[in-house]
DNA sequence: ATATGTGAAAAGGTTCACAGCA
DNA sequence: TGCTGTGAACCTTTTCACATAT
């Protein structure tokens, strides 16, 4: 603005950030709480804290948004609450079904976050006929076979999948065909949709992986750590650097004997 | 190892990228799959396939452990299920204890998907006292009482956190104390941990609204689509934001007229 | 005086395309 | 011939640092 620049962006104008989008729920949680407290305004600094994030990159999120700040002030709290969920759509509400109703799918009709923000559960499906009837969460389970219909009465763009992997990409494609056009997948499996269909993922297990990588690392360090410590003291994380920047064997970048077991 | 480059990548040798190891576990799920229908080696365009990533990145994350593939022919999946498991972290026990046992905690008490990969849960714990006891996927919940010597008696390193929002911050807490050093924290609350200390965070809510997110988007591109072929072109939400905008005057990213969403 | 908004630089991640090896 | 392994190009995201506005 400052610049003179009449030409437009081109290709990329209206577009936020994917990295961007997937913060402003972050942001939107510290927020509601602020306002909660019936703070009236928040600097980049505060929010950024409350949200787990570092200031630039929360001003920096928030510049997609528009120009929502007042310099030397801050952000207007319920302004931004409001523009944020906006932006969110949740200012409307959202029908979501959930299918495979095992501990998982229970919990989740159960999970209280859903209604809190603009999201409703509309249904509840089980294959198991055992189950149809049963109230989970206040809510009578239905049964898989009457998929289709619930999803185009209660005109539900929104599937969540907790079903077994086995089953999960069947339903996925029963959902998709019946409209469906965003999913959040908990079944450990790949699923494959057409086209113009979102799909998130969650899974416990890798993320547990992923921790237990790191976790790894560390102790791998500490091994390090602690035969250095026997004797000298300071040099622990250079140490522990070195140790395991090439100690590992196997083929490094450099290609050296693969050390441990071939299959 | 083709260059003859002998001298060191300097600050990044052992490295793998966070990117990569991400999709470790999803690479590793997908072989394990091959592993059990005995299909001896795969290409790396199968692999991607299953695991839903292209083979290019596929090829890139796997140079970064090594040259485990043969030219020509493709990956052996024995071979490599077991030099994942090792780089992640997975050939050795991981006992995990899970803090707050409701819905949810209950529903991951039960997942198969730990004991399956190298987790063990070594305990549930809960603060509510008419729980202490009472089993929970065949195993007595105990009280927050103890959490200090369960982690410690049992070498607890990975802690789970189920609790309310509210109760997280103090739990993790007492968890780092006691010796916990990665987290996997499903309460809807930032963290705060010292150095050293990894928590991923898993937010069932944060999913969905990046869902609606997209939604909205997919929602609007057919309203707008309609509205065009209807009446007047563009000044739908032109006349929505100005009522809701209000003194502010919202700059777009280059002051020119946000043509079709509401932004 | 203070805190936003944003170009520009740096870092990180993905994709391309092909050399190199089986 | 076929498929891996990887520099190089490209794109996205983060960080820096300061001009800009109140």
């Amino acid at each position: 603005m400052a610049t003179g620049r009449t030409h437009r962006p081109a290709t990329r104008s209206r577009g936020i950030p994917e990295a961007t989008v997937a913060r402003l729920p972050l942001y939107l949680r510290a927020l509601t709480a602020l306002s909660e407290r019936s703070v009236p305004t928040v600097s980049s600094e505060e929010l950024a804290a409350a949200a787990g994030v570092n200031s630039a990159k929360l001003r920096k999120d928030f510049s997609y948004l528009g120009s929502y700040g007042t310099r030397g002030v801050g952000y207007d709290v319920e302004y931004l609450v409001y523009q944020i969920s906006r932006e969110l759509g949740l200012t409307q509400d959202w029908p979501v079904v959930i299918v495979g109703i095992g501990n998982l799918g229970a919990a989740l009709a159960n999970y209280g976050g859903f209604a809190s923000r603009g999201f409703r559960v509309a249904a509840l499906i089980d294959a198991d006929p055992a189950m149809a009837g049963q109230p989970v969460a206040g809510m009578p389970v239905q049964h898989t076979d009457d998929l289709e219909s619930i999803i185009s009465d209660n005109g539900v763009s929104i599937g969540v999948i907790s079903t077994p992997a086995g089953a999960a990409q069947q339903v996925c494609e029963r959902l998709v065909a019946a409209g469906v056009t965003s999913i959040l997948n908990f079944a450990p499996t790949v699923l494959s949709v057409p086209d113009g269909v979102d799909v998130r993922k969650v899974d416990l297990s890798i993320e547990l992986q992923i921790l237990a990588f790191h976790e790894q690392r560390k102790a791998g360090e500490d091994v390090a750590a602690e035969a250095a410590a026997v004797v000298p003291p300071a040099a622990r994380t250079v140490a522990a650097d070195a140790a395991d920047t090439e100690g590992n064997g196997r083929k490094g970048p450099d290609g050296d004997v693969p050390a441990v077991m071939p299959a």
